[in-house]
DNA sequence: TGATTTCGCTTAAACGATTTAGACGAAATA
DNA sequence: TATTTCGTCTAAATCGTTTAAGCGAAATCA
């Protein structure tokens, strides 16, 4: 009796206080919430949750009725916040890039990967959200606590990793593996070693490298004989691998002077690279690059320096993007499908497994090699 | 007194309950709270949310055994919902764009936009939530009332921009206006008007434009008489205007059949167009492009064709971007600055400017026109 | 000295929703 | 007639913070 009072009391001030800030800033009126427009829906504030969550709790009638005095009153739905908040659920999914948006952007793999990510989540009504490992604003470390899941694409370069892991949070890796965080992947060592065998002719093929991050090196520099030696779980240090152990298989050696390290993914830097090998003394006939993008500059590059492909040189890509089935001469490359890696990632998250999966991968052999 | 037991056994039995739950699934244990460590510190909640948000509210000392006593907790700082909840504040921002994600991310000036809104929103403690009016997922309305503030970037396509204003919340428009709202652009008319009347010689050049979106159809056409009387507020409209103005200056009409109209700023839909201009009868000898993306095609369409740059046929862009620099002719064409328009945009919202901008262009004139 | 300010921390009331248990009347069953 | 079942809807607790207000002790001032 005595609560119930003390309510009604408190219910009073309340609303003085809400007339008199109405009163003093008339633009900042706030947003009106559930429990106003169940009051004046004349439903308690549950039957109003219901109306927009759980269809099934209520008559159909009274849902709709709600749902249109809803619309009229100007709610637009449950605060985000408030919501998340009570049901420990966001229903967003966070998709951790290993670098800068801006350059994740303009890579074509990653771009295939997120279109992927995003249909499956919007298919499952999440929200994406992107972020960066690069950067650890106090924004940033906030928001990390928000999504239900984490997808990271590529090895996380900052300190979120250890971060994100201690919340407990689904995760799924993609392109590298950590630890048995369900991860997802393609045989890159397989692919690359038979892409070596193919595209090697015989043991006086003069073969050459190009790739990016299989060093933690930030630069574009030749290989050197100990850096081999060097362990690495990036993807990109078993297309090396691979790429080694075809050539062996084929009895060539691929010298280390002849490999080189990229520090990105870019078009700038592969043409770079493909320079050097291109106008050295004794130049490579075949040039396997890591990537489409790579092995596309390459191909650029040579017809800058009238070199043949394939006649004088020949290249080969991995992912085969829309731009290698374009060119010219076609790449040659190895298919993955980034789509269907986005798609699947996205998946395994959403349902919860907890095994280390592959892609498919596919040689395509074409013009270049 | 009474309460006191009551909370006392109420503590009692919650711990009840999180053993038998811990015990039933350990994985899950539920995630520490500010409350919990507050309570073992031996400090008050309030103590705690201070060493996170306002360092000026406690000592040094305090502080600094909060913060260390919190990391050994494995308390990686206050819940996003609760903190956004109670303070009513989120800290993150939307960037609304007008088209899918995959599309935007290909564009070189939304990713540069991008890269300057979201450096301006890390240096000031902001996110980044990206968001395509494309969609409207439940997930994506709900979090629509999640961040602070929304930049738009193009006219919103799906029903999100009302939704949105509804809402309430400080809003800047980029490359488009919407009544009083607070906008970003730049001077498409003016700059579009300067670059024909620098790129026309005389009356006798055969003028054609190739533009996106300065119609609402989804398709590669030609325009018609009557198109041109339609009102329009796409920026791409202005320029159009801005186009036939400079030639009328320079006694040119441009014939409506020579004005293309492209769904999307994307290069394989700019070749299509190049082809149906460059493979007619009356072969246009200045094409007037509304993107650099549109000119770069047709100098490919034109190289294909054995068509001479700029001999034979002329061709000017806008925005400058990376390649434009770069091609071999030195694109002639107007210059934005991408990154600059999106640090402006956040910078607007974030100071809560209220007035109409525009950002300054320059024309540039290099080897195509 | 007594009054006031400052400092450093705690108390307790929101923030706006979801969720569970239960109330209620009407219909079905015993 | 008494009980159970069912479909709807409500009341009240709760989620994890932030923040204004409060409070004792130490410092400063008149």
């Amino acid at each position: 009796m005595i609560i119930a009072v003390f309510l009604a009391f408190h219910y009073v001030l309340w609303q003085f206080v809400e007339l008199g800030l109405s009163n003093i800033k008339k633009d900042m009126e706030k947003a009106i919430s559930q429990k106003d427009v169940a009051k004046i829906i004349g439903v308690s504030t549950a039957t109003v949750s219901n109306a927009f969550n759980r269809p099934d709790q209520l008559s159909t009638e009274l849902r709709q009725r709600v749902l249109s005095e809803c619309a009229k009153l100007g709610y637009s739905g449950p605060h985000f916040a408030a919501r998340s908040l009570r049901s420990g659920r966001s229903d967003v999914v966070c998709v951790m890039l290993s670098d800068a948006l801006s350059y994740s952007f303009s890579d074509p793999m990653a771009n295939l990967l997120l279109e992927g990510i995003s249909d499956v989540l919007a298919e499952n009504q999440k929200q994406m959200l992107l972020m960066s490992s690069t950067i650890s604003s106090d924004a940033q470390i906030r928001a990390e606590s928000l999504p239900d899941g984490f997808i990271f694409y590529g090895t996380p370069r900052g300190s979120s990793f250890d971060r994100i892991l201690s919340l407990g949070k689904p995760c799924v890796t993609v392109d590298f593996t950590y630890k048995n965080l369900p991860s997802l992947n393609v045989d890159n060592y397989g692919a690359c070693c038979e892409l070596a065998k193919a595209a090697i002719r015989d043991k006086n093929d003069l073969v050459a490298v190009i790739g990016m991050r299989f060093l933690t090196a930030s630069s574009i520099k030749r290989l050197s004989k100990q850096d081999m030696s060097l362990p690495s779980k990036e993807i990109t240090w078993s297309r090396l691998l691979g790429f080694k152990a075809g050539a062996s298989d084929k009895g060539v050696d691929i010298d280390s002077g002849n490999i080189i390290h990229l520090h990105r993914n870019k078009p700038k830097e592969a043409e770079i690279a493909a320079r050097l090998l291109l106008m050295q003394e004794h130049r490579p006939n075949l040039v396997l690059c890591m990537s489409d993008v790579i092995a596309l500059a390459v191909c650029r590059v040579a017809q800058q320096l009238n070199i043949r492909i394939p006649e004088d040189l020949r290249v080969t890509g991995f992912d085969d993007i829309d731009e290698a089935r374009h060119a010219k001469e076609g790449l040659t490359t190895v298919f993955q499908n980034g789509i269907e890696k986005g798609r699947e990632a996205a998946t395994m998250l959403l349902e919860g497994v907890s095994e280390h999966r592959k892609m498919p991968v596919e040689l395509r052999m074409r013009g270049t090699h």
